[in-house]
RNA sequence: GCAAGGGUGGUCGAGUGGUUAAUGGCACCGGGCUGUAAACCCGGCAGACGGAAGUCUUACAUAGGUUCAAAUCCUAUCCCUUGCA
């Protein structure tokens, strides 16, 4: 029995829709993941996740977990789920992102990473064993690989050391992933229909923007064998037709029976373009952000709430949205919020861009169904470039 | 009325003869944010011209003055604060 159950139900060129389902939640796909990092998505209470935004999975992440509160705490709680009530799906990251982005604050090598907590300047060490445990702790229904995140615009010969060594975490990760099972460390055990119960394990194809590399690493992970494919290392510094390159290259020669998830992508333009060349997944901590920081992602392209234009201006955020925010507050009382700095803002704008990135991945998979992808695509891209 | 201390850019507040179109903070304006070290970061903020380096004009209560040079020194006026009557 596996762990998880993935079956496509619709095909429209490469874009595909399916149902992916865990112990945990039944999820339809393409699916946008809203980024919970330390065990909440920023600014937004579950019960809108799970009621008007019916969101069915969302991410953790080990690394920031695990410096606090720290996985014994976690574990002692009944792991992440019962933690913090979120009983629907939890994907979550190995750390290995943090390889990348708390560059200053680590010492890699072949072993693991040395990272220096960001939080108190703590050495910590953390390593494909490591993350495992954590993940096992967590108890989430998909877990990463830990993996070496390269910075964009890497040369060839730097990009194959690291997928090398990624691919050599990554046969790591699933040996000690596997030992975990077996020793019952996953506290997110549940056993459902013809589900093994236990949790799933998905690989990370590097190689940035090198499409020969693309193709090395997607073999090597392929090879190990996961329950889903993720590309990782890209919206990390590049420029966006290497994305999209890279995407096109890849994207359909990930097994076509496994879920394809493309890491930390993106903006909705992003996502759109990613299902087009056959990706199910994605996470990104955008629509969060962004709303924290007075971004609102719209139909109509991306507004900025602080704009003096919006000062007086009765209109939702977007006419064509039917979040609840929208329904109910105007740009300008937004805006007021916002340059008064009440938290109200970042919470309102945060759920208006949750719906409109899980309302467009909605959308898609109705295109999708529909056979109107195309259609679906340039319409999408031709009104949110079409904006002021 | 007398005495003391003050009046600086939207605001608060540095500066007390030249490197000062004037430090900072806030406000304001704009930009950025892609597996969250992010309720954050960056930039602009007298006016005009310029792509820019830059040039010019007007500025530190008001009006005069001293000086090669003044927000800074002097004089007068107006206003504010505090104390004493």
């Amino acid at each position: 029995m596996k762990p998880i159950d993935w079956q496509v139900t619709a095909q429209n060129g490469k874009a595909r829709t399916g149902i992916l389902r865990t112990r945990r939640s039944e999820i339809e796909t393409p699916v946008f993941m809203p980024v919970g990092t330390q065990g909440t998505v920023k600014g937004i209470r579950y019960e809108w996740l799970e009621d008007e935004l019916d969101a069915r999975i969302i991410l953790g992440n080990t690394y920031h977990l695990w410096l606090r509160p720290g996985i014994e705490i976690i574990r002692n709680l009944g792991g992440l789920h019962k933690f913090s009530t979120w009983n629907r799906s939890l994907l979550t990251d190995s750390g290995g992102f943090q390889v990348f982005s708390l560059t200053d604050l680590r010492k890699l090598n072949e072993e693991g990473v040395e990272f220096r907590s960001h939080v108190d300047g703590t050495k910590m060490f953390l390593s494909p064993e490591v993350s495992m445990e954590i993940q096992a702790a967590l108890g989430s229904e998909i877990v990463m690989v830990f993996d070496e995140c390269l910075p964009g615009n890497v040369g060839v010969e730097e990009t194959r050391k690291s997928l090398e060594m990624t691919a050599r975490w990554a046969k790591r990760s699933k040996h000690r992933f596997e030992e975990l099972q077996n020793e019952k460390a996953d506290t997110g055990f549940l056993v459902k229909e013809n589900l093994s119960g236990r949790q799933a394990l998905f690989g990370i194809i590097q190689g940035a923007g090198h499409l020969n590399l693309r193709n090395e690493s997607l073999e090597k992970t392929v090879e190990i064998a996961f329950d889903g494919y993720a590309i990782g290392g890209l919206s990390v510094g590049e420029e966006k037709s290497i994305m999209y390159e890279v995407l096109e290259f890849i994207g359909s020669k990930m097994p076509e029976n496994s879920p394809r998830y493309l890491m930390g992508v993106g903006t909705p333009e992003d996502l759109v373009e990613a299902v087009y060349h056959g990706i199910d997944m994605f996470d990104c901590v955008m629509p969060t952000r962004n709303g924290r920081t007075g971004g609102a992602f719209t139909s109509q392209g991306k507004i900025n709430i602080r704009n003096a234009k919006f000062a007086q201006d009765k209109e939702p955020l977007d006419k064509n949205c039917q979040c609840s925010v929208c329904q109910r507050y105007s740009r300008a009382y937004l805006r007021h919020l916002y340059q008064t700095g009440e938290m109200l803002a970042s919470i309102l704008i945060s759920h208006h861009n949750l719906t409109f990135f899980l309302e467009t991945m909605r959308k898609v998979r109705e295109a999708i169904k529909f056979g109107e992808f195309s259609k679906f695509r340039r319409d999408f891209l031709d009104q949110i470039s079409n904006n002021d």
